[in-house]
DNA sequence: CAGTGGTCTAGACCACCAA
DNA sequence: TGGTGGTCTAGACCACTGC
């Protein structure tokens, strides 16, 4: 703490960012790493502007356009009148927000999720050299697999296999995922405080193997849409890779160009 | 013209967006109207903050705020130093903004277009009962239809319908869309002052019919990702209804989730 | 009513670009 | 050097929420 007139920001913090970038992109920074640190929980208030301008010695329009940005991105909701939350999954109208899945002819109850979920396979494995690269672990890291079905109206649609780093999902159990209703990425909130951010994805037009088709109750030679994803958390961090096969013949994977 | 205290935007114009939109929010709609008239044409720079600002009668700070939307919908580019300028197909760092395949392994020359491209259909026809509704046309009006195949590598990789309102783009041939280089949607904007600005696409996996098949020179029972897709122009008006057939074999389609 | 985010203004200074 | 967009500030007022 010097003497003379504040310094603006600082937070006797060292990982600040770059530099010399704009005082708004450093507030972004900080506010970044308190979500990451958990000091405000997904779904929680964030201080209001002015707590946050007086807090980082700032003027309330800095702090606003830092806040622009991250509800802009998605990862915080403004509510007029009430104040700024951290956004979450478990919120009622964002469930599914990653799934681009939609029935070609919309549900009655408007918007849906999966009907029936069956994992078929759990359990937790040495790194592959693709999955390390992928989700920056080093070869001698274990991941958790995960495979499972998804149904809509009692029929198979999509089969799922993800992959996470163990050591951010410490005491993941199929139990845990068998018992849970809701998105798994709310889940991944609350019990391990790993938010999905941002995900990229690819796509393409697949046969499945035999035994997909078995397991989606298919005939050989049905068309799947395969969708890879590599999904991050807070600061571009790669947390999880899934591969879905969807069965599109009842529904359609949406898109917006912009 | 009134006497006291000039009135804020006012234009001498009839359709103003919403009556009591924030004032930043009428000035956006004032600019729009002003690409859409052509006033401003794509590609060439807009007047400076401070000239629209002294035009509208409303603070630098409003018109910068209107700007700013402008510019995350991609509708407008500042360049620092320069000005802002209506955003175009035709410039070169977004040219295939829309076409969301890429190869798997990486081009050598960094971004890549098709390699050739060949109009294998063109026709003037009635509306489908389909296009009208997508279009917002009536059964008496008519669309251009075209066909055509696109390569990469000399490998022939996409098979696109495309479907025009014919009233919009008057005395578009297929010599025209043979002779020119570079992306459909640049020449829609150079020759027909049509610019697409948002699209919103549907896939799904399936198999070619036998004249596909034979068309994209692949055996039957090749997996292909079809695409629908359903373009704007500024206002949200509907455009263009193109569906695609892309090979996924050596190329993917990528999308960000957000 | 007090507190929140949302809009609008006016003015200062900076970074970049072209002539 | 002058003009452009980019940042930052300070202050006013509005619209919405909850007590």
């Amino acid at each position: 703490m010097t003497t003379h007139s504040a310094p603006a920001v600082e937070e006797s913090n060292g990982t600040r960012g770059p530099a010399f970038a704009p005082l708004y992109l450093q507030i972004k920074s900080l506010i970044l790493n308190a979500f990451q640190s958990g000091e405000w929980k997904p779904g929680e208030p964030i201080p209001s502007e002015m707590e946050l301008a007086n807090r980082y010695r700032v003027s309330q329009g800095t702090v606003r356009k830092a806040i622009d940005e991250l509800a802009a991105e998605n990862l915080v909701i403004r509510r007029q009148g009430k104040g700024t939350f951290v956004a979450t999954h478990s919120a009622q109208h964002v469930r599914f927000r990653f799934l681009r899945l939609a029935p070609d002819a919309p549900a009655e109850d408007g918007s849906m999720g999966p009907a029936s979920r069956t994992i078929i396979e759990f359990k937790r494995t040495r790194t592959t050299a693709e999955l390390a690269r992928q989700l920056h672990l080093r070869s001698s890291d274990s991941v958790f697999h995960v495979r499972r079905v998804l149904g809509f109206a009692g029929k198979p649609t999509i089969l799922e296999d993800l992959w996470l780093p163990a050591n951010a999902f410490k005491g993941l159990s199929a139990e845990q995922l068998n018992t849970d209703r809701g998105p798994m990425y709310a889940l991944f909130e609350t019990k391990f405080g790993v938010r999905m951010v941002r995900a990229e994805e690819r796509l393409r037009a697949v046969l499945p193997t035999e035994e997909q088709a078995q397991t989606l109750q298919l005939p050989m030679g049905t068309p799947l849409l395969q969708v890879e994803r590599l999904a991050y958390t807070y600061h571009d961090q790669p947390m999880e890779v899934r591969q879905g096969l969807y069965l599109t013949e009842h529904h359609h994977y949406r898109n917006e160009l912009n």
